[in-house]
DNA sequence: AATATACATATAAAATTCCGATATATCCAA
DNA sequence: TTGGATATATCGGAATTTTATATGTATATT
């Protein structure tokens, strides 16, 4: 399991990130795909992520449809074009983060950056 | 600039870290050390760091030593037994999440992990 | 038929954590 | 004598997150 201190800061770059190379998802499909990528390490709880996705919304780097599947409604979120730009900014920011960090925690060969 | 929403819950991992480095450090020669080694990047507030020492102090983990400096006081710390087994761990956690958050960011050869 | 589990979104209360501003004071150089 | 570097510290507020709770459907198990 990860430090939750150090998930802090990542949520919003994880869903952009997710969307951006999956097109379309929705909150559920997120948390199921985070644990999935993560065996289980990361879980994305309810509380961080629908206020997080809420916040993209207004923010305008995603927008969202509902769909309904049967009797229930589905919402679908997806990049816009300023989220597009925003996810690839926080990619490069987080390996700008790594490398810097790397230095500053000295922790050798056990982290190697290109 | 590393963005301040990924340098949350990093801030006792670095202290814990120079501390075992460096055996002993005061607060301020903190934030500069931090300064030095990514060139200017990564900046601790005091209001940040002050809190964060006197946290890790109270928890046991750190302790401090008063010692004057001309009419000056200056404040050292350094890592008690449990302290230095704690900072280990925030290592060993980091390099964790790196390896996890590459895999759900698929960084590709940008982050390289051993 | 009943119950549990998975699916699915959402908010409110509480805790944590961090930032910006502010306060205080010394030392040294221009 | 003024400003910049050194040095520690706290307060108020903002932002984020966790925990808990609410609500309801669908499906599988017993």
């Amino acid at each position: 399991m990860i430090s939750k201190d150090l998930l802090k800061g990542t949520l919003k770059t994880i869903v952009l990130r997710l969307l951006e190379e999956n097109g379309r998802m929705y909150g559920y499909e997120i948390t199921r795909e985070v644990e999935r990528l993560t065996e289980g390490k990361v879980q994305l709880s309810w509380g961080a992520l629908y206020p997080a996705l809420h916040k993209l919304e207004s923010d305008h780097l995603i927008t969202s449809e509902e769909e309904s599947i049967g009797k229930r409604v589905r919402k679908y979120y997806r990049l816009t074009e300023s989220g597009t730009s925003a996810a690839k900014e926080k990619i490069r920011e987080f390996i700008d983060f790594v490398t810097i960090m790397g230095r500053v925690l000295d922790t050798g060969p056990s982290l190697n950056l290109a």
